[in-house]
DNA sequence: ATGCGTGCAAATTATTTGCACGCTT
DNA sequence: AAGCGTGCAAATAATTTGCACGCAT
């Protein structure tokens, strides 16, 4: 939805937020970044192809490698959806709304609930850090069409 | 919580709705599906080593066959929760809280947001079948505690 | 100049699958 | 009797890791 929104600007806050805390900044790892905002929910391996394209000599394990240190920093997140593994550069809370026909993937707002989650949750003792919420079902386009099968 | 809670008559009810579908009633998946209940959030392997116990022939290959047939009949659930499958016998709508210190897994009930959920989700043309919310902190114990390192 | 990040290939590990035989139906 | 379910071992596949060299600092 909002992919389009990365702007030179953020991937430079991203560059110095690397180096802030003593990464280097290399040409391999701000594409991996580009790529991560450039698709939704991409796999490991979808980066490396897309990436593949503009930089022949990247590696899947450095893709590997760079996913793990942007998680770390907090810049992507990592997600368990279907078999594989998938990484969101969308970091504010959110849903995702998983169709499981098509498998397509959309992010759907949810800031408020989070909130009202939390509260929930207090009572038991719980201290709530983030959480991660999947939303399995079957999506307009897919509803029209008649006889699709399952992917998930 | 509620793991005693499985019944002899529960047992059978499954053991029926086994063979309702064509599946057989062996004794191996029927231990397996005693160890799913008697255990929180088991993986593959924890259920394996659990029946290895009383039934030392039991191979991990079939673990995982059986358990993927209780997951198509809706008896269990297949949950992605850190590095490894998890398997729920609890089908009920619940969110999960995960501590990111001791790893422990706790069940935590919603049924009421399950409905709020779908009603959000239906004006894009979503139809919402069912949903996973993993809820990650801190639990009251590991709060209690100072020196605890993350392990997940 | 220093040593982190990279590519490559090998290692690791969870899960799946093929096959022949025995047990549930 | 028929054929599904099982154990075993091999296959698959995603992700991680070790190592030597070049590049970002």
């Amino acid at each position: 939805m909002n992919f389009q929104n990365l702007s030179q600007e953020s991937l430079s806050q991203i560059a110095q937020r690397l180096r802030d805390h003593g990464y280097r900044v290399t040409p391999q790892r701000m594409a991996i970044v580009e790529a991560l905002f450039a698709s939704s929910h991409p796999t490991a391996e979808e980066i490396h192809q897309q990436i593949s394209r503009r930089f022949p000599m990247v590696s899947l394990a450095t893709v590997y490698k760079t996913l793990r240190v942007l998680t770390e920093l907090g810049i992507a997140r990592d997600l368990k959806i279907g078999e594989r593994n998938r990484f969101d550069g969308n970091t504010d809370p959110h849903a995702h709304l998983i169709c499981i026909r098509c498998g397509q993937i959309t992010d759907f707002p949810l800031s408020s609930q989070g909130v009202a989650l939390a509260e929930e949750v207090e009572p038991q003792g719980f201290q709530m850090l983030w959480y991660d919420l999947e939303i399995y079902g079957i999506c307009r386009q897919c509803q029209a069409k008649k006889g699709s099968s399952p992917t998930l």
